[in-house]
DNA sequence: TAGATTGTTAATCGATTAACAATC
DNA sequence: TAGATTGTTAATCGATTAACAATC
């Protein structure tokens, strides 16, 4: 891999799990090698865009022959981080907290999911995905105990400044925002992937209606 | 509105959904007027930049005074055509699809949620968000009689292509994309927003990796 | 060796930022 | 009028594409 030296750009990084996909497919189906050009027909990308964007990492494959699929899989499983173990907490379990830890294969992501969160009495005790929902006045002992560094957040708009501003102070890295909320940059040293669903729908709602403008 | 001449940059396209949220919150906020400059430090995005995106639909602002927020939060429903009530599906009532199913106000973003299909039989006639599930064997006749144009997949990456094809045989114009499939350019004429969840989880597994790195 | 495909540099394209005249 | 802030053009920056020598 290349000296770490200059950082990279966020549209590659953009491009990578995309990549990982690919490969796992190919590699279910028991292809053994690929190449740039091939990678480029699977994704609609350009394969020089494909060599560009795994240059930036390195050297994986080989002039004449194209990449070896097991080993760039390899490879950007390292470059993405996913054999970590970071230990995460999901706050808010709605309908769409508990979709989410029970529909995500954290562990084949880098995250094993520590502990579940909800302010409803009531909810205690559930479980989901075998992990029980615990009440949020226990939260920081917890955190303190069990040092997370993730938090997934399932919460309502309007107690989400707070809870991201507390869990910062109990040590959390990194959010996986499901919240209206922005999280952006006014932490600084935060890891942040905001999931906003309803921005998603609204461009959808965009396109859908601009389909017969374009051609 | 300027005249529908020259394709809005997708760029532009992403961030107005934000745009509109901010002023949703304004709005709430009872607050009357506000400025590039103003939603800068709201957004963290360039005065500039603002002021360049709102310029691609129209006139919206007044030397001097800035923007009304109410009228500019009407202009940009208008350009998202969140008025609309696309009439929409769901597929795939598992715990993702329940949770989109119940958690989303499709109808505040241009959306109507007029059926829900499942493989299921056991799950046939549950309600989530009072519309009854029904078994995925009525979906084309469900199909020609009320004529969806908008399919939400949240199916397993195995039935999605051939799902897919078979809802764009059926008339199905847009799909809001959960499912593990990329839905590209390879269907011309057709609007896809496709939601990667786990590529977003990958995503911020690399950036925490590199937390440290940043200065 | 001949054919294929990478790694990498240079050219192009598009998006963001800066600057400022217009004008409320 | 003086102050503020837009709309818009020009300059900069970054990302994508094209091209090709290196080499398996």
């Amino acid at each position: 891999m290349k000296s770490s030296g200059q950082s990279i750009s966020p549209q590659v990084v953009k491009r990578l799990p995309r990549y990982y996909r690919y490969l796992e497919d190919m590699l279910a189906e028991g292809l053994v090698r690929t190449s740039s050009k091939e990678l480029s027909a699977k994704s609609g990308l350009t394969a020089s865009q494909i060599r560009q964007d795994l240059n930036c990492f390195g050297g994986f494959g080989q002039q004449g022959y194209g990449y070896n699929i097991a080993q760039l899989h390899n490879e950007i499983g390292k470059i993405l981080a996913l054999d970590k173990k970071n230990k995460t907490i999901l706050i808010g379990a709605g309908n769409l907290g508990r979709a989410v830890a029970a529909h995500m294969d954290f562990a084949k992501k880098g995250f094993v999911l520590i502990g579940i969160f909800d302010k409803n009495e009531a909810a205690s005790g559930q479980l989901v995905n075998g992990i029980p929902i615990r009440h949020i006045s226990g939260l920081d002992d917890f955190c303190l105990e069990n040092k997370p560094v993730i938090a997934v957040l399932c919460v309502p708009k309007e107690r989400a400044r707070e809870l991201t501003e507390n869990l910062i102070r109990l040590g959390i890295k990194g959010f996986w925002n499901f919240t209206h909320f922005d999280i952006g940059n006014q932490f600084p040293q935060i890891a942040v992937e905001n999931v906003h669903l309803s921005d998603s729908l609204m461009t959808l709602c965009y396109k859908l209606d601009r389909l017969g403008d374009k051609k």
